[in-house]
DNA sequence: CTAAATCTAACGAACGTTCGTTAGTTATAC
DNA sequence: GTATAACTAACGAACGTTCGTTAGATTTAG
């Protein structure tokens, strides 16, 4: 399918140029076609965005809960620290995860309250099932907290810190070091009375 | 001074469209003059950009410096949590932060080394002077830890969640809750033995 | 089985608009 | 009276988009 390659190398210059910063032109360019042509497949430029946002949500969103499905929730240092390399993974295997970076919070102005939604709707969805975990772990008396909210908030900093790095340089030194830091503070923070 | 009204005017563009999406004819307008004066105090875009960027950056660090030069060494809760406040505020009060933030990790590409080499002077800085602090903390025995690098990157970390979650809404609630989750975890992870 | 109709995917050409930039001219200020 | 800073006018280039058309495959009708 054609569409797909077009949506394929529009995540790619959305991603790299942001949506004012990508033409049409240069997208039709990289699957070998004239940009007349993707009028063939989407109504526009924003149509185009749109569907590539909506991809990139589900694959996010599909990955996080397939991962949490997976956990066996007794062993919070191993899920959680799982979670993170998760996130690192899916930053660098597929573009994605960028993409939806950068449009959460630097959205085109036209489009900004279409973006919004989606990035509530993914945003409640994994801090409720993390708060829930973690209210499992506190229950379970395995992390000392009184409210689950604190640790999943300041958990979800550090996934947000991360992926900050992510984007930043390529410093895989760096991130290693940023990741392995925040951790150490952070577990010791909630494991530790 | 006219150049900073033009300055000005591109700083709020730059900041909400990015360099791409921000237009010399909006700028100008916002000034109450054509695009084309501009050229009269600018070379072009690129330049004013760029000046743009140079002050914000000075900005920035010299806000920072400041506040690391009042502090007194002594008591580290209340020095590090206000410099979470100091951003904060910086970013509340004055653009140059969140224009700052934005070309940091999302350079328009054929700018991005130049923008890369300021960005990675101002974070080398900040680093520096918060690891001396930090090693003058263990020193003194306040905090809990082998090596300084470990407490710096974790709260350059929270720095950086911080300023995502600023740029992202407007949810003043939002902001206070994550602030002070990070900053228990945080500071329990790293005063407890 | 063939002929007509429909669908798919691409095309060149052109649309109106905006972009950043340059040149030459006029008004303002010291 | 000279500089500075604004203006008008115009530039080529690029933008997203629409148009009419073509070539080929697929489906439908007789």
């Amino acid at each position: 399918m054609k569409s797909n390659e077009i949506k394929k190398a529009g995540l790619k210059y959305f991603t790299i140029h942001g949506y004012e910063g990508a033409s049409l032109s240069q997208i039709a360019e990289e699957v070998g076609i004239k940009k007349q042509s993707i009028y063939a497949h989407f109504k526009g430029k924003d149509d185009l965005f749109l569907q590539v946002l909506r991809d990139a949500k589900e694959a996010d969103l599909s990955s996080k809960l397939e991962y949490f499905s997976k956990i066996d929730s007794r062993n919070p240092e191993k899920d959680l620290y799982g979670f993170l390399q998760l996130v690192i993974d899916l930053f660098q295997k597929n573009e994605q995860l960028k993409f939806w970076l950068r449009m959460s919070f630097f959205p085109p102005a036209h489009l900004a309250e279409a973006i919004d939604k989606e990035v509530f709707d993914i945003e409640e969805k994994v801090q409720a099932i993390l708060e829930s975990k973690f209210q499992d772990w506190i229950d379970a008396k395995v992390i000392v907290e009184e409210v689950a909210k604190t640790p999943t908030l300041a958990f979800l900093g550090i996934v947000d810190s991360i992926m900050l790095e992510l984007v930043y340089g390529n410093d895989e030194k760096r991130l290693k070091d940023k990741l392995e830091a925040s951790w150490t503070v952070f577990w010791r923070g909630i494991s530790h009375p």
